[in-house]
DNA sequence: CTGAAAGCGCTTACAG
DNA sequence: CTGAAAGCGCTTACAG
């Protein structure tokens, strides 16, 4: 036979033989104390110590008509930029006693599928998304099934009411660009992310328009394609070295680019920051040891995370509905791969 | 009335009402379409599609005595060296209509009771360990409460029955010395992992019986402490500075140190690998990106979560017991970061 | 091949 | 404050 064998554990009934009360007893003490006298709590307590009482979750999520699940929608699960908003997720929904679910919305088999599944509400009471790139109908209410609350962090969808935390792409953008400014960089570039992203847009508008509002040229050469990965950056850097007349800055919308950039531009002799400026956008960990160190906008990823939780939270628990998207602010963060241009 | 009202999706018994048959038969149907006639099975898939009907899991888990969940331990999910294990284990388990529960060891509050709560088998139906630094007894049948199953990836207890699927350390290390014997190095360092963790011993052991068998110095103050991170690999860099008779190699015992070692040299004029060659383990993404590239170990990481999820799978179903550890070959990347040692 | 019925382990109105 | 009892939505021997 099994050693493994799940009968073995004691159940509730368990509890309340031991204890001599009922199981309903058993069940308000553990789970509100206030409606138990304390002389029955205190014995139902010893009870559940005697015999190693773990609640069924199972049971008790059927019950209740909850799943006990929070899903986390991540458009790559394997990019570690990822990783630290997960980890602020975490900490605030097993706090709370939830569970973390994460699903990889670019697995490539049946991924459709099986999203599609998490996002029936006996699945989970709740979703937070960070791809932004999913089809809105798919969240929305208006066909048969019912769908649990969700939350976007970091991407949203344009134009959907859904409750998100973001940071503010556009200023974050526009500090990038304007530290180039100040540095007297009048030849910017901007290496994008994928197109029609959320956070590619309102960065390369807040490019553009601070290039603008200093009176520089927008020249459209000058914005490189990408996708926010390393390798993007490298062929941002092979596109920037093919240009006759070529930026000597360049604001790079993720520090992944902005290292594959620099990575690739070592490789044929062009010196950061000597003969061109980088900034990137994002600050994870390597920005601060890249050769040279990154100049970048910082995000508050673990916040972002914990914040779009405990929202998350409030939204299933509060019947009410006081909570608002939240924008969270970014900052400069000058490091070596940023200095003034060479006197031409 | 809130408008995320659970009990509007369809039950079963919803679809035996429109297929004419009993929930018996549509749950036969649906988990064991062998035991029902072509026809019947036909009616009632159709009668699923028009209901929208999807199985709830809560359900069903309480029914079979399982919990449908996988839990995943992991030592610090924002270290992004974990990202592409994870992504591994999700896409076998999640085909596998398993949940994955992530669960972070090092999470501040009450993480001891926390991990002990899914250690519980109504919790999870098996686990996969990340951590080799947690107590063994955690795991361990012997006391009243019944066990999942447990694998360990990466990591491991050392003189534990557990399966496991892991790396070959000693080759690896072996490997990365060797590479460096071969380039004419004599004087050759180690920054080590955290203390008494199993990876650190392994690949400190392959070092040492490398360098013997190549009768080359090993030098007690040319192994320098660390813990895996970034800074720590900053800290050697300082301490490698701070020796009179350096080493004229270093082999680190993860890249991310392998970075921060090369970044902190770097600030103080030393060049990799003029004046000092380095070789990482991992081969974390950065390190084909790093100025200079890095030279390193690289581990199959996405394979070691996939592996890892499919014995525990394996583990789960089967009641036999083929499933046998598995250890994974490494391969030596030869990038930039090493090269002959001027002649002094 | 199919159905009636029990039961998984909880929680929660309801009654006292 | 406490207990008896119903019921959450499934699955699965058991009987036919």
């Amino acid at each position: 036979m099994n050693r493994h064998d799940p009968r073995m554990s004691p159940k509730i009934v368990d509890v309340a033989r031991t204890a001599g009360v009922s199981t309903a007893t058993v069940s308000r003490a553990l789970t509100a104390p206030g409606k138990v006298s304390a002389k029955t709590r205190a014995i139902v307590m010893a009870a559940v110590e005697e015999t190693g009482y773990i609640v069924n979750h199972a049971a008790r999520n059927l019950r209740r008509q909850q799943t006990g699940g929070i899903v986390v929608l991540v458009p790559n699960l394997s990019n570690p930029f990822f990783s630290q908003i997960l980890s602020g997720i975490a900490s605030v929904l097993s706090g709370a006693a939830f569970n973390v679910l994460i699903a990889d919305t670019q697995q490539p088999k049946g991924a459709d599928r099986q999203i599609i599944q998490y996002l029936h509400n006996n699945r989970a009471d709740g979703l937070i998304v960070l791809d932004g790139g999913l089809p809105e109908h798919i969240f929305g209410n208006g066909d048969r099934q019912a769908r649990p609350p969700a939350i976007f962090a970091c991407e949203w969808i344009e134009g959907s009411e859904k409750l998100s935390v973001t940071i503010d792409n556009v200023a974050g953008a526009a500090m990038a660009i304007d530290h180039l400014v100040q540095l007297g960089h009048s030849r910017i570039g901007h290496v994008m992310g994928p197109p029609d992203n959320v956070l590619t847009i309102r960065r390369q508008e807040g490019t553009t328009a601070a290039l603008e509002r200093a009176h520089l040229p927008v020249r459209r050469e000058w914005y490189f394609e990408g996708d926010f990965s390393l390798p993007s950056g490298v062929r941002a850097a092979k596109a920037w070295l093919a240009l006759r007349d070529r930026p000597d800055a360049v604001f790079c919308s993720s520090d992944a680019m902005a290292c594959g950039f620099m990575s690739e531009l070592h490789r044929h002799g062009v010196r950061v920051p000597d003969d061109v400026s980088v900034v990137g956008f994002d600050d994870i960990e390597i920005a601060e040891h890249f050769i040279p160190t990154l100049t970048t906008i910082h995000q508050p990823r673990t916040t972002i995370g914990e914040t779009a939780a405990r929202m998350l939270l409030a939204r299933i628990n509060g019947g009410e509905d006081p909570v608002q998207s939240i924008r969270l602010p970014v900052d400069l963060v000058v490091r070596e791969s940023t200095s003034a241009p060479r006197i031409a």
